[in-house]
DNA sequence: TTGTCCGTATTGACAGTGTCAAGTCGATGC
DNA sequence: GCATCGACTTGACACTGTCAATACGGACAA
């Protein structure tokens, strides 16, 4: 009479089992989904067995974030490996595709990415560090692109680009408009390339449709 | 003994009232610390007078939503007038200047503007409403710096650029590293200058100093 | 003047949350 | 055999958003 149903409990570490939980809740509903009572209850033990794992549920969130911060600089590693020996517009072709990629696949991580709260490095030292890393990758994608030019700036404008593209399909105004996975994806690669056109030259992309932006029924006129 | 502390309730509105408060816990501790039984506490009134006023919690967010992006459409809108006759540079400076101005100002509102919960337009067609206004200004931008020229993904990647800048400086791993103001203003600064030289041309601003990205003191290896 | 409506605010309750404190229980080490 | 300790449970607390029913006070018609 202790654990409840123990049969559909699988013999697999609890604290994965809450990272697990987490995750789901987490991609089904955001944050505000995400409650360590459910995720006890989903993993069948009490609501106060995941606090033995996690001292809060902040630290839950810096974990799954810590994951999402590792993943995405492993992309933008990969990313710059494998472009290393072509033009600079490949290259900035494949990093847009690795942080958009994380960003379509994981938008519920990458939503709880950047947030002041995790800023504390005393409290959250391995998402902090596994930023570091994503961020040593924009570095390097910077210097191959502007011949070892380099300043923070600069690979803030980098950063910038993609961060910002992600956050407006995800959850800008115009999201809503890129109704279908393929007007996303055709939106963001346009951009993109007029983005790596304007770095490093080469014949200027086609202008897309301007049908995608126009939807003014959509918004009553105040 | 009905209305507790009548003398601190000035004759205002409670609806107006509700909203400040409102803006004044976002401003001081983000959404987990704005709850609708402290804004009526504040407002010396009981826990269920607000919902006279606004059907929920979100609703309330909403309205300041929509207040912020009717200020940032505003600044847009001057921005855009005010460099009318002057140079494509200068016009993408003013605009940076009032978006990141506006952010910065705002940096609690700017944070909840961005949020798939208020992309249902039947709930909030007020701020939608008013995010269709500023992305008007942003279009108007791109049509002045490129020459009539426009497709949705062009603007995407305008919007995309400072709306990255804003949030990377904000919330993003590098923003405890621009300790100062005086660092953010420079590091925003010269990022836009970037920007705005790659697509206007003429001469490249000169790089930052490198020193600020750098702190390795802070993240631990792993 | 009396009575009715209605908007505003109140009181009370409910389910749900994060988290502290104390207790249980089984394995492990001496 | 017994103490220790970590994993887990039980119980409680303060707090949240929100539903329901109630009280009050002014406007307005008879």
């Amino acid at each position: 009479m202790t654990a409840p149903s123990a049969a559909s409990a699988p013999p697999l570490n609890l604290r994965q089992r809450v990272l697990e939980t987490s995750r789901e809740l987490l991609a089904a509903g955001g944050l505000a989904a995400l409650s360590m009572r459910e995720v006890a209850r989903r993993a069948g033990v009490t609501h106060q067995a995941p606090y033995h794992h996690f001292p809060d549920k902040e630290s839950i969130v810096a974990e799954l974030v810590a994951e999402g911060f590792e993943e995405l600089a492993r992309r933008m590693a990969s990313a710059n490996d494998a472009a290393a020996a072509q033009g600079k517009r490949e290259v900035l072709r494949l990093a847009a595709e690795a942080y958009l990629g994380f960003a379509l696949e994981h938008p519920a991580v990458f939503r709880v990415m950047f947030r002041p709260e995790l800023c504390d490095p005393a409290r959250f030292p391995r998402a902090l560090a596994a930023a570091e890393h994503a961020r040593a990758q924009c570095e390097r994608l910077v210097r191959i692109v502007h011949d070892g030019r380099f300043s923070p700036a600069l690979a803030s404008m980098h950063w910038a680009q993609v961060h910002g593209l992600a956050c407006l399909v995800l959850d800008g105004p115009l999201g809503p408009q890129l109704s279908t996975e393929e007007a996303r994806q055709a939106h963001l690669v346009e951009a993109s390339a007029h983005f790596a056109h304007m770095v490093a030259g080469g014949p200027p992309p086609p202008l897309g449709p301007a049908t995608v932006w126009r939807l003014d029924a959509a918004a009553p006129a105040p």
